[in-house]
DNA sequence: ATGACGATTTACT
DNA sequence: GTAAATCGTCATA
């Protein structure tokens, strides 16, 4: 089935979108459709589904606790709209949209997505780990691992700026309305103590792409 | 140099 | 529900 091209008048985010705190992008960025250009033109999208907002020094559950800076996580410490994607678990990738300033460590974690554009191509990236017949709609971006393995974001992409990247960015369209955006905590930052608790995690009510429905 | 640990996913009981 | 997979990264020495 062919991708349809319903999203073309919408516009990449500039700058401006991003420069505001994790909370606010992450609430900000449901809705918006992420999209990975591959190299041969092929546009891979979905529209943003759920998010977790890391707040910074001050959090425990964050990478960047403690202003704790190392190779792995220093694009934590770019302008805002720029990538932090890691390698986690031996086996996954995590995408993060940076937030706020430059030199203040507080980013989203893009948690699951709705696919949009490239669905083929998404569950063919997801095949060589699950069984064709087995993979549904809802497994190809439903998790961080998951919509990272779809689009085929690895480390390559740490640290590159989504404002102008040719491969990877954020388009504009309607935001999820505030009424259907759900909160409630993290998820696996169990070891976070009391911040494992906040109700950073935001995501669309009854999304059927979302990691952890209902 | 070494050991412990993941901002996860999958398969299996 | 539990456990395995699998290895880069980080803290400690």
């Amino acid at each position: 089935m062919a991708s349809n091209n319903s999203q073309r008048g919408s516009r990449r985010l500039g700058r401006r979108f991003y420069r505001r705190g994790s909370v606010d992008l992450a609430h900000a960025l449901l809705g918006r459709t992420l999209v990975r250009v591959l190299d041969d033109g092929t546009r891979l999208a979905g529209r943003i589904v759920e998010a977790e907002a890391y707040v910074g020094e001050h959090d425990k559950a964050a990478h960047s606790y403690g202003r704790r800076r190392t190779d792995r996580n220093a694009s934590m410490y770019l302008d805002a709209g720029h990538a932090y994607v890691y390698f986690t678990y031996g086996m996954h990738h995590c995408m993060n949209i940076v937030a706020d300033v430059a030199d203040e460590p507080t980013a989203c974690l893009i948690r699951a997505l709705e696919p949009t554009e490239g669905v083929e191509v998404m569950t063919a990236h997801r095949a060589s780990k699950i069984a064709a017949d087995r993979l549904r709609v809802t497994d190809l971006c439903s998790g961080p691992a998951k919509l990272t393995q779809a689009l085929a974001i690895d480390r390559a992409f740490d640290g590159v700026d989504l404002t102008t990247h040719e491969r990877l960015f954020v388009e504009g369209g309607a935001s999820a309305r505030a009424g259907e955006i759900v909160a409630g905590p993290r998820i696996g930052v169990g070891y976070a103590a009391e911040w494992a608790d906040e109700p950073l995690r935001f995501y669309v009510r009854d999304n059927p792409h979302v990691s952890r429905p209902r």
